[in-house]
DNA sequence: GCGCGAGCCGAAATCGATTTCGTGTTGAAA
DNA sequence: TTTCAACACGAAATCGATTTCGGCTCGCGC
């Protein structure tokens, strides 16, 4: 067990400097090049490789992004991570991970520990009980010290900082829209409650489709989620107290419990309801029937969330003042939840 | 924007030495009860946090580990992210997550960027490629440095370390007696190439089993997926050739795959065939028909395995060469897949 | 009144690297 | 021979915090 390799050992091993090892190394036309083929000959034989920590003091940035979520069950959030991941490296940064587990005071926690030092901004996506909270005081002290953030996905609007956000309100629209053109008549909507921001403008892109093609909207048809553990009775109870022939599920829970209560009830997806869900994961693509979805593009939200911040960290001084609001569109992928005797496909 | 607030400002500020106000804020017997108070005061209000890059490189260690996996899209992973973060973060240490995308390069710079300095020990679960390719050289080299690392799941016996594995002979098992002992008589499994370590332990159980119950093995009903991005056809040509009752998959999208292949020969399950899966994820939950598999306990595995690297951590000196190899048992969850005629349950 | 010890505090080294500035040597030009 | 520039390298400050060690002051005892 050698314990690493520091300029000083190079430098005493060589009977130089210090600073001139570190110049040789940096290739500085101040070292005479033999001097400085002989250090890199050195260096490179033992592997040196400077200290990233040293590096972090002296340079006052840490080249590492801290990314916190609420939750990485969503399949979603793991291709956003993907997207920051790819970037982000290409650009030569690090990425840490955290995840709030959408506990406010996690959340607040993770910051803190990561805002003394650890990293240069932060990408994150607010948890849950944060939004219904309404307190953000974590982001502003962040901000207020010169640290960009870039929000995605949950976003708040009360902070000024860059932000990504997919067009919730426009795919939802898509999404029913699609319903109607399929013939749907009665369509119900299977959402969360207002406070979690994506919900609510799920919600509004729903109304907005029905009254687009002057479909009365039925409130009786729009069902609230509250206890997400527990989604599953409460759906069932709905669809066996209601006649509907097409649903829209804000997520693929939500989506497979509606099938599942569909066929408790003896009615089958496609031929009697048609379904269609939010998000684009494993579940929505491996169903059988395999779901009609509305796909987030998580990794390109990601990739444009890392190189905003990283934008901003490069020119920290150049525009200030900026702030941008990137909207990622979505794309309904049609499968089979909505289509009739059609071949099965993935 | 004002800039963090540093000791040497306080000093300042209070016109006092740096060193004064570091062991005043420790609450060193070394300073006067009247100046700590002060000096505290001070530091509460304008919310002094000290700066941890300059701790890591004063103490030599970071309070972070590294953890590299091959995948995040692999609901395990996930969990047993999450177990590593609650453990490591209840111990006091950061978690960085770095991905390999099980590419051979990607996970040695990974470890490169991650082994100076930024992290004091490592998780990892190796890529596909590296197992593949049997070039562990950027393991050694870390654990020559001194650096603890754990390994999980995907293990590499060449390598001397703590290692946390799940038995999956054992898991694969259990899940074909289980297949046996409802009445199947020919079972198939769908696994992966040799290579990856943990499908061909999957494949020893799995003959294991059959031996055990005097079932003859039948080669032709084992089938080993090599390209898994296009495992569909391949399964459906599988079935297609093989009469079945019984299929053991080792992931869970070799088991929806199954389905549906079966599906389009026209069987049912569990009413014609019968199929256990390995991997408890959200997939298997929520499927329909919901699959009987093999649950991996992922957030203990990764408990364990943090639990393993920060020991190691904080008794550096004293048990220096002992690794252990902790196993973690899995458990059959049974589900629809493999019942007949039961109320639908999650 | 002097000395000694306790109580409080400050200077400086340290962690590992970079960078500015200074210094010594050499050569050539005057 | 003197002087000055170029060249090669070294010393020291710096980033922010900790910690050792040394020193000052005051009070108390003799």
């Amino acid at each position: 067990m050698k314990p690493k390799l520091t300029l000083k050992q190079i430098a005493r091993e060589l009977d130089v400097a210090v600073s001139t090892v570190s110049k040789a190394l940096r290739d500085s036309d101040e070292i005479s090049v033999d001097t400085r083929q002989k250090i890199k000959a050195f260096a490179k034989l033992y592997n040196y490789k400077p200290n990233n920590i040293a590096l972090s003091l002296k340079n006052r940035k840490t080249m590492t992004i801290g990314v916190i979520i609420p939750e990485i069950i969503h399949h979603f959030f793991t291709t956003v991570i993907s997207g920051i991941e790819q970037v982000a490296n290409k650009r030569g940064y690090n990425v840490i991970i955290c995840l709030s587990n959408n506990s406010f005071d996690k959340e607040v926690i993770n910051m803190e520990m990561l805002a003394n030092g650890s990293t240069d901004g932060f990408i994150l996506s607010v948890a849950k009980e944060t939004q219904q909270k309404g307190d953000y005081q974590h982001l502003t002290e962040v901000i207020n010290q010169g640290m960009p953030i870039v929000l995605f996905d949950r976003v708040v609007d009360e902070i000024e900082c860059d932000k990504v956000i997919i067009n919730d309100r426009e795919g939802a629209r898509k999404a029913v829209q699609h319903l109607v053109d399929i013939g749907c008549k009665k369509i119900a909507i299977i959402t969360t409650v207002d406070y979690v921001s994506v919900g609510k403008l799920r919600t509004v892109g729903y109304r907005q489709a029905l009254e687009k093609n002057s479909i009365p909207i039925d409130e009786n048809l729009i069902l609230k989620i509250e206890d997400v553990e527990n989604s599953d009775e409460e759906i069932n109870r709905f669809l066996f107290r209601n006649d509907v022939d097409g649903i829209f599920a804000v997520n693929e829970q939500f989506s497979v419990s509606a099938i599942r209560g569909l066929n408790n009830r003896g009615l089958k997806v496609p031929e009697d309801v048609s379904v269609v869900g939010f998000t684009n994961g494993e579940l929505s693509k491996r169903f059988i029937p395999s779901l009609t979805t509305v796909s987030q593009h998580g990794a390109q939200m990601g990739a444009k969330a890392a190189n905003l911040l990283i934008d901003k960290l490069e020119n920290a001084v150049a525009g200030e003042e900026k702030y941008t609001t990137e909207i990622i569109e979505t794309s309904l992928i049609e499968r089979e939840s909505t289509l009739l005797n059609l071949p099965l496909k993935i």
